[in-house]
DNA sequence: CCTTGTTTGTTGCAAAAACAACATAATCTC
DNA sequence: GAGATTATGTTGTTTTTGCAACAAACAAGG
């Protein structure tokens, strides 16, 4: 798939003509890198004026506490983008963003173009319209998250997160982006306890799975 | 406190001219409201085109599942702004916006000016940059409070709050704008363990506490 | 294909949290 | 000012979680 396809199918660019995309393209000085897996694109406590779109692969929004206990924020797929915050705060990064799987990342200079483009370019409303979109759609991304973690126990927890999953892909089988240690950090609760929760409920009939993949079982 | 002067203190309105506002406001369609204590301004499952600035008072954002647990999921005062969200998504709300005390606030027809307004007003491009910055700080408050949220126990989602509470006053000693069952459904913890756990801390000397008044004791 | 490393799942124990119930203190309303 | 209501704190019990240790399964590398 080429990029101009990724890109319309991003909140970013979303609205925005094909045909209009390899000249913003040029303004928001885009540039391409790839990276092997594992790698930290941004690392906490850097600063950047470019938003990242993915174009292949996948990353992960982690950060550390001051003990080196991880929690993965959020997972983020083929068209999903990062470092919007970063670039409309100036502020230093809180959080790190590290490749699952070999990945491509198409960087944009979108910082001067939300401060001032003297350049008028008629479609650089349209780009920070997208903008107040993407952001929105990003501290909803985080209001469902936080609506996972606030609850009270592990079991809670668990069916909360993959209920969503499954809505989310309108479909009761379905596979999450995550290993074990990966989810248990993303639901903040400890792997091997949540292994073993894990565990019980498929012994009750409430769902399958194997390694990524779960089945959630309707109740009769 | 006349309102120009608490708008120029909000995200929304800030570097914008105190003599252009009340042209903005007009362009805005700008009305003010007062309710009492414990008014539900926004209810869950309601749609939105106007983003409220609280003038006068402060209000809690809340949600419930359910079963009817509350989380309590942030706290606005004078010159924070709420709905931001809806406004920009277009969707129905997930949360309450409930008044602490008597509140007056103001709001303004946002929708309008930052989809399409082709009035041309000279200070359009800066609401809509001030619009990003706004989103963009929201973000940042979400990933504060999943900050503390994410922590392991009671006592570490404690003290990760009420330092970072003293942090943002600049001194040890900070009134919080919870009372107990409200910090509790904050923390997402149960409200009697977390007065126990409050308890304990003092005794051991970590921090003094009256009702909502902290503060926090340097270690020798 | 074999060895090494990683991931997943299990078990037992200690600690912590949730919960229910209740007493005391503080606040509000008439 | 008194009574009613709400808020705070305590206690004991049950449930759940975190933790450490380890075994088995799976994946990766040579």
């Amino acid at each position: 798939m080429d990029i101009v396809t990724i890109l319309r199918h991003s909140v970013l660019f979303s609205q925005i003509q094909a045909e209009d995309i390899p000249n913003l393209l040029t303004c928001l000085r885009a540039r391409k890198s790839e990276f092997p897996k594992d790698y930290t694109i941004i690392d906490e406590r850097e600063f950047t004026d470019e938003l990242g779109i993915v174009l292949s692969g996948s990353v992960n929004i982690e950060r550390h506490d001051f003990w080196g206990n991880r929690t993965v924020v959020s997972n983020l797929g083929v068209a999903d983008s990062f470092a919007e915050t970063l670039v409309c705060t100036q502020q230093m990064s809180e959080v790190s963003v590290i490749t699952c799987e070999p990945t491509t990342i198409l960087f944009l200079n979108i910082h001067q173009v939300i401060t001032s483009c003297s350049k008028g370019c008629s479609f650089h409303h349209a780009l920070i319209e997208n903008m107040v979109r993407l952001l929105s759609y990003k501290n909803l991304e985080l209001m469902k998250k936080m609506n996972h973690i606030t609850k009270r126990s592990t079991r809670e927890k668990l069916l909360s997160y993959l209920s969503a999953e499954a809505q989310k892909r309108g479909s009761r089988s379905f596979s999450i982006p995550f290993d074990r240690q990966q989810l248990a950090d993303y639901l903040c609760v400890e792997r091997s306890a949540m292994s073993s929760e894990l565990s019980k409920m498929r012994s009750e009939g409430l769902l399958e799975y194997q390694k990524s993949f779960f089945t959630l079982i309707e109740e009769d």
